[in-house]
RNA sequence: GGCUAGGUGGCAGAGUGGUCAUGCAGCGGCCUGCAAAGCCGCGUACAGCGGUUCGAUUCCGCUCCUAGCCU
């Protein structure tokens, strides 16, 4: 359980806070986060499942070399595109960071749009095993042969719990079940009992950055891909499609519009069609975003089609709590 | 002007005298180690007007529109 923003009275240097900024893609959260983390003391950790890719910059609208100077990024490029990320890894990762970041005097600013990554960081995530290759692959094989639906029976039978909530047309979730029994020996259902917020003892202030009207998010989603095309976004996706070691079926290489222009380069697509699809593709992602936000209930939004968020939001920090750096001075930061 | 073929939901595209096409897009939702992933749900649409019929998107007539051909 996380409690609200800004509740506690009286910024005792020893609080531990965090800002919690998320919102769908292309809302332009990632400037947002400069702006904040130039007037006040934070640290900004990503929060973002693509984000920790290297070579994955245009696509992914990391923020520039010269942004990352002016700010600390964690969880940025740290793990080859060849590798994949969990959100149990994450959750680690960001525990460790925000534990650095408090030691050493300043507040962590979790920015970004993988919102299961968000939920498990409120809500906790539970010991389970890590993903393993070969029970995978071994599962895989069972499905080929007598088809998904004969696993989710299976998993029925050890977990009925499982079955009941996970559908039989989720291969995804039923291998997923099904692996956590077959290493340990225990239902995921039971292991899924314990988990703990690492929020715990910590004061979180929510934002929901977002264009209000769908409308203006889409138009924005169309230009940001038109942008990233003339930047050379089908160049960077050559260069990974080039590589030996990777295929479609990484993780890295599913993300919105990577995914689409590995097809047109497997020569599936036409270039025009690929556009088409990595947008409506990125459309349909930022749904799924806001569909988790509006379910975070201590979040407030805010407009980021409005000019003046940012000033409004710095102004809410200070009130809630938190100093103003004390190395910079704050003109133009506030309005 | 004449002939022919057509006009189906945002788009593509089947089909039938009296349940449902389907795909894409869109919208809503689910979500605990692949999450920028995976999954679930949602559409009286049948150009218009008459007629036949117990009943018409489907049959008939007229009108309008589109495409091709002809004079």
């Amino acid at each position: 359980m996380t409690r609200a923003a800004g509740k506690v009275a009286a910024a005792g240097a020893g609080t531990r806070r965090a800002i919690l900024l998320m919102g769908p893609t292309g809302a332009g959260k990632s400037d947002l986060a400069l702006r904040l983390a130039e007037a006040l003391p934070l640290e900004i950790i990503s929060v973002d499942s693509a984000l920790v890719y290297r070579g994955m910059d245009i696509g992914t609208a990391k923020p520039s070399a010269a942004m990352r100077a002016r700010v600390t990024h964690h969880l940025m490029d740290i793990r080859d595109p060849a590798e994949s990320y969990s959100a149990g890894e994450f959750t680690r990762d960001a525990a460790l960071a925000m534990q650095d970041i408090w030691q050493r005097g300043r507040q962590p600013l979790l920015v970004g749009g993988t919102m299961l990554y968000f939920h498990a960081l409120s809500h906790g995530i539970a010991k389970l095993p890590a993903a393993n290759a070969e029970v995978r692959a071994q599962i895989e094989r069972q499905a080929e042969l007598s088809g998904w639906a004969a696993l989710h029976r299976d998993l029925e039978r050890v977990d009925p719990a499982a079955a009941a909530r996970i559908h039989v047309n989720d291969p995804q979730r039923i291998q997923r079940a099904l692996e956590v029994y077959r290493l340990t020996g225990k239902t995921i259902t039971t292991l899924q009992q314990k988990r703990m917020s690492v929020f715990t003892d910590v004061d979180v202030t929510e934002f929901i950055f977002s264009p209000l009207e769908r409308g203006e998010l889409h138009t924005r989603i169309e230009l940001r891909f038109g942008a990233m095309l003339r930047a050379g976004l089908v160049a960077e996706v050559r260069t990974l499609y080039e590589r030996s070691d990777l295929t479609a079926e990484h993780p890295s290489m599913r993300a919105v519009g990577y995914r689409q222009l590995w097809r047109h380069l497997a020569g599936q697509s036409s270039l025009d069609e690929a556009v088409t699809q990595a947008i409506a593709a990125t459309r349909q992602l930022a749904k799924r975003q806001l569909t988790w936000a509006r379910r975070r209930e201590h979040a407030q939004w805010s407009d980021s089609m409005h000019p003046e968020v940012a000033g409004m939001m710095i102004g809410a920090l200070l009130k809630g709590g938190f100093s103003a750096r004390s190395d910079v001075t704050p003109q133009g930061s506030l309005c």
